[in-house]
Formats: structure tokens, C-alpha cells, sequence
DNA sequence: CATGAATGAGGTTTCATTCAT
DNA sequence: TATGAATGAAACCTCATTCAT
């Protein structure tokens, strides 16, 4: 976590309006466009003055920033629930639970996913690398995952690789082509169709079983 | 295509001064981002003068409508290529061959692929309907050819609509997450296994044979 | 009065500024014509930073429409003013008494009648109908004021709305045509003399007394 | 006659084509602006290229020094045909006859009055000058005319100078305040009204006889 | 003589950022 | 801590003028 500058010495007070700011920002940017909101506008949608603003960030791409880093940090605490709840399940329940859970989250933070999208091609290669580090940290999630579950001949000898890359790219799909997919889908089916055709994949030729957590 | 002004009556100078624009303009807006490019840096890269630019464009943001547009015909040109060439093959050959060459465009193009995803958000709603309707298209094609096969039982009966929507979201992928994808793949090896997947999706479970074109 | 954009909530500092603005400008505008006045010469004009002066301004062309709207609303006082003085004088002492203050007030603010003068030309129509109204307002003003005393037989019977305009001509000669008027007078010699060739025309054959006040 | 610059050496088609130049460029500057016209669009308008336009002008602004430079040369041949025609006549007639053809030539080139006008304040001082000399030309002419006159006792002993200067702004106000006087008056209503003011404040008191030329 | 593409200075306007209150 | 007026650099764009063809 970078030093952002800040005039204000309550710590509490800091992280209080910044959440705001990241919130209101992150919506405000995906509707029109990071350079298209000017300093004043994001102020006023903030309830707060221009140079209120500037006592809790010390630039405007430092908003860039904050935004990255708090969906870089969204993906560190999905991961950290899904290795805590998921530990002693068997790989196929690990899989379809994780799947649903990750999907539920992109969804809720669609903004921000979309924020992140948009914003790539601007940002500075350092904060271009936490974007890096946090989709690579979800592969490789899905990745091992998949990984434990062909060495235990739980799943076919796929390449894992490419599905948990898969995975990734449909829920991101969700969340920036949602254009196209709510013409036709709700969360809930998208969900379902993608877990269909990711263990259609990787089911062990004799393992049958696919949808629904086996034993519930 | 709508109307861009151009203060020039020599419609072969037009054209090759905005294929010019286009080319270059995606590329640096890709390395850069639309708005940290001014006219004028566009302008000398393009070996113009800034006046000489706005004899071809209206304004700055004209720039964005053309390469949508360029991509947007693309798109066409390519769907209308397949159409022709595959129209006497087999299901199965169709899709094994749209899917090398659909990769091998997004990969040719991946400029223009990025630049779209970056610049979505910033576009007017006139626009962003270009895009759509191109991106549609190019799933619909996927779609149709999906369906032509369940019907003729060379397909396992598959929800064609997602199953097209997630090739084109694994092109994209090629383009727009080249900084994972390349670490790991080039361009053949990353169409062979996504062309696997997919056969392994629709694959009817009696007909084997899943890579190289039946019959070659 | 429209509306023009302003960041500013504090409405007396917006009049304060603007009326600066409007003095200067006018000033500036008579001097080297609009358009050969930049807005950052303008703005060092006023003692302020281009970026200040759009605080209180949305563009440059509203200045002409505050200029022609402050002219206009001085018109509107003078009119008032003349109404309330002269409403219980003879017709003879009304008419004298109302040339000399409008000519006065067409002295003092001459740079605001040149200013109309030369711009014209280059206001919407939307804002010329508010220069239209206001010297139609005064047209007005000395012709009823000239019919009252025609039909009371103070006046002789002459083209009211024609005499009536020969005086707005008169006082907007001095204005504008200064350049050779002041070679051979000044305010109070060619008030004296437009007064008299004015009474010339309306004296009744009968009733005599040219120059002063009657009864002064 | 100040020198133009010009690439031709064919004095009869420069003449030509500056003529035709004086005529539209008045026009469309009457109609938009000086400003608001660029050479671009004059050109156009003229039926010739950008380039071509600069082989009959040095810049833009000669074109404004052609057209003061021709209104002037209109007030002398005005003045040199009145003094023709006129030079056997009784005073009164010349004045009524001076009066009808000039405001018939304030009509006639009402662009041009209108133009010099509104161009005024942008004018160097070297081509006001020009116009100051046509406008003090013209009111010397009716001055002197005026005087003639008193002298010979066929007029009244009046302030000659403001007189011939009423007259010169009455013909103006024609041209340039047109938005208001046509709505009342035609051409030669207002020329009637205004020969009728005129002679009224010069008649000699016992030599009556106002409208139509004596004797006729 | 005619054309119109090209130039580039300079115009208007915006906006991130600062700082006196 | 909060405000919002002020700054001024830099953005987009226009247009008078030139010159190769």
C-alpha cells in the first residue's frame, strides 16, 4: 500500500472519506469516464468543497490509485474467504462453490471490474502491476484448485491453466459485457451455464454428478 | 458510416489520410490512453501538421468514431469471409476453421481490439451502438454455427448463445490480456487449446476425432 | 435577463465582478473592436487570470450580452427616471428637460452606445431584439411625450414618430460620431443646438419662446 | 488610392475582380461579420480557390480598405454629380434635389454604409482617416450649400454645420437603423418626411413654399 | 493564372491544484 | 478542518497565408 498524501492526521477520519471517494469515484468514472469527470464535479457528488477533497488525496489519479488498490485488495479477501471455507471440501464442491461465490462477487463490484477495464491503458505501470498481481492471484487460485483436483483424479487431466484463465475471463464477461448477457441471462443462470460447461470440461470420464454439490 | 468533416474534395486523399489517422492514432491512444494524447503529439506522429489534421476530422473525438467504425468493418469483412470460404464444409471443420482465423484476426488486430475495450466508457451512446452491434454480430455468427450443428447431431446439444459468447470473450482475452496470456502461450498454442475446450463442449459423445481438420 | 454561468454562489461578488467586467470590456471593445481583444488580454485588463474571468463568465460572446443587456437596463432607468421627474411639467419644459438629461446620459455612457453600434453585427438574433427593444423604448418615450403635446396644442401637428427618431439619431451621432461633432462643439453647445432646430420644428406659430424654461 | 498587392499584371481583371470582391465580401460581412467570415468561406462565396482570392488582395484586412476605399469614392462621385447637375438651380431646389438622389445612394449602398459602420472600431487609423474625409466631404458639400442659401436670404440663418450634419445622420439611419424605420416608412415617405423637417427649419419666414421643386 | 493542401501561431476554454480566509 | 476563488498551463481548434503542382 502506497503512501497517499493527506493533510488530516485522523487516520479514521482519512479512511472514512476515502472509502466514500473510492465508492462515489468508481461509479461516477464507469458512467462517464475518468477524464471526463473534472475535480469540481466529483467534489460536489462527494458533498464535499474542491479543496475538501484535496485534504484526503494528494492528487486526482491518486483516486486511480485508491480505486485499484481497494479491488486489488477485493480479490486478496475473496481469495482468503475461499481457502478458509472451502479447506476441507472435496475439489468438485471447492470448484462449484468458489465459482459461485467469485461470480457473486464480480457481480456486486461490477464497477469496479468495469473501472479497471477502463482505466488500464492510463495508469501508470506501477499501479498497472497491482491490477497484474491481483487477476494473476486469482488464476492461479482457480489454477491450483483445478490442479488438486487432476492430481487426485477427481478431474480429467486438463490444462488448468487455460480454464482458470477461462473462469476469470467469463466473470469479467459479467461484468463488462453486460450489454449483451442481461439480454439473455440473469446472474444466477449465467452462473449456472458457465459451472455447466466448466465441469463438462474437466469431469473425470467415469465421475459422473454434475451440477449441484454433491451430498447436499 | 456517418458524416466526418473534411475540408478536402479528393475522397482517395481523404481515405488515405484517415486510414493513416486510424492506424496510428489506435495504436498510440492503445500505448497512451485517448486522453493523455494531445492533437498535437498525434498530429507529428502522423507527420502532420496540427492544422493539416483537422482537414480530415471535425474534431478529436471523430478520431474514436473511425476506428470504431474501421473495427466495426472488420468485424463484417471477416464474418463475410468465413461465410464464403467454409459454406460447403462440415459443421465441425466450420467451427475449427472460424475459430483459427477469428484468433488470427484478433490477434492482427488486437490494437483495435484493446482500444475499443479502453475507450467503451468515453463513447457516445451513438457510437458505443457500433461496437455492440459488431460484437453481436460476431457471436451471432458463432451461434448459427453452433445451432447448424445441434441440429444436424454433429453437436451435443449445448446452449449455443453462451458457449459463442465465451469464444469471443476468449479472443478478447488474446488481445486484452496479453501481459497474463503470453507468459504462458503464443498465438497457436493458446487457439489449439481454447479449439480443444470447445470441441470438448459440443463434442457428440459417439463422433471422436477432436483436433486437425477431419479428412486433411 | 438569461441566464450566464458563473461557479460562483455568492451573487454579490458575481455583480461586483461582472460589472467590472462589463466597464473594461466596453472600454477595450470601443477602443481595438472585439475581436482583436483577446480573452487573456481581457482578463489582464481586469486584473484577473483568463481562468478567473470564466469564473464569472460561461464564454467570451457573453460579454456582449452583459454589455447590451447593462445598456439596455440604463436605458430603462433613464426612461424611468424622465417619467418621474416630468410628470407634472408643461409639455415644452418635459421635452427641453428630457433632451438635455438623454443626451447627458449618452455622453457619459458613449462607449456603450459605440460598443452596440459596432457590434451588431456579430449578436444573435436573440440578443439584437434586446438592443431593438430598448432604442425602440426610447423612440417611444419622445414620441408620446411629443403627441401629448400635439394634441394638447402646445405642438405643432408634425410626424411625431419621425422627430421623435431624428432625436434618438441626434444623441447617438454625438456618441459615435464624435470624431467630427467635437471639432466644433461640445455636450452642452450641440444639446443646445438640437434642442433649439427640435423646438423649431414643433413651436407652435402662435406660441413663441424657443430656448429655457418657461417661467425659469 | 493606397497599393494593393497583386500577382497579376492585367489591370482591367484585377479591376474586375476586386469589384466583384468589394460587392459580395460587404454583403457577407453586412450579414455574419468581419469576423465570423473566413477567407475560406469569401472565397467560396466568390466562386474562386483560397489561393486565387490572394492574387487580387495582400491579406485579408485590403479587403476592408477596398471596400472603405470604394464607399468613399461614392460620396465623391455623389458629390461631383450633384454639383453638376446642380450648379444652375435656386438654392432650395438644390437642397431638395441633393436631399432626394443622396438618401436614394444611402439605399442604394445601404451594405456599405452598414459595413463602414460596423467595421469602424477594428479600422487602422490610416483607413478611418479615409472615412472621416468621405463623411466630412459629404456634410461640407450640404453645408456649404446650406450657407449658400442664408447668404443669398432664400434660408433662414441657422446652424448650418449641425443641420448638413442631421442630414448625413438621418441618410445613416436608413441604412442602419432600417429594423426600425421600415416599419413605418418606405424610401421615399421617409425622404419626404425628413426634406420636410429640413425645410421647415431653414424656410425663410416669409418665403414659403415647402415639397416639390419650385416651378415645376 | 488557378488550385487547395499544408502550416503553425494564436484564440478560447477547461481544469487540477493551491491558499487565504 | 473546510471553503471556494484564483491560478495558469495546456488542451482543442481555427484560419490567414503560402507554395508546389
Amino acid at each position: 500500500m502506497r503512501k497517499v498524501r493527506t493533510f488530516s492526521n485522523d487516520a479514521a477520519l482519512v479512511n472514512e472519506r476515502r472509502n466514500h471517494i473510492i465508492k462515489i469515484a468508481a461509479e461516477l468514472i464507469v458512467k462517464k469516464g475518468y477524464n471526463n469527470i473534472s475535480t469540481r464535479e466529483l467534489a460536489t457528488a462527494l458533498g464535499m468543497s474542491t479543496g475538501g477533497l484535496y485534504h484526503y488525496i494528494g492528487s486526482k489519479s491518486d483516486i486511480l490509485y485508491l480505486i485499484i488498490n481497494f479491488t486489488a485488495e477485493l480479490t486478496g479477501q475473496t481469495l482468503d474467504r475461499f481457502a478458509d471455507e472451502l479447506k476441507d471440501a472435496q475439489p468438485l464442491d471447492q470448484l462449484k462453490e468458489s465459482l459461485k461465490v467469485y461470480f457473486e462477487t464480480v457481480d456486486y463490484y461490477r464497477d469496479f471490474h468495469n473501472f479497471v477495464n477502463h482505466i488500464m491503458l492510463s495508469l501508470t505501470l506501477r499501479d498497472r502491476r497491482i491490477v497484474y498481481q491481483a487477476e494473476s492471484r486469482i488464476i492461479q487460485f482457480f489454477e491450483s484448485l483445478l490442479n488438486s483436483g487432476i492430481e487426485s483424479g477427481d478431474f480429467r487431466n486438463v490444462d488448468a491453466k487455460i480454464v482458470a484463465h477461462n473462469i476469470v475471463a467469463a466473470a469479467n464477461a459479467w461484468a463488462n459485457r453486460g450489454w449483451y448477457l442481461k439480454k439473455y441471462y440473469n446472474l444466477d443462470k449465467y452462473t449456472d451455464e458457465q459451472v455447466r460447461l466448466v465441469l463438462g470440461q474437466i469431469a473425470a470420464p467415469d465421475k459422473a454428478a454434475p451440477l449441484g454439490l454433491s451430498g447436499r
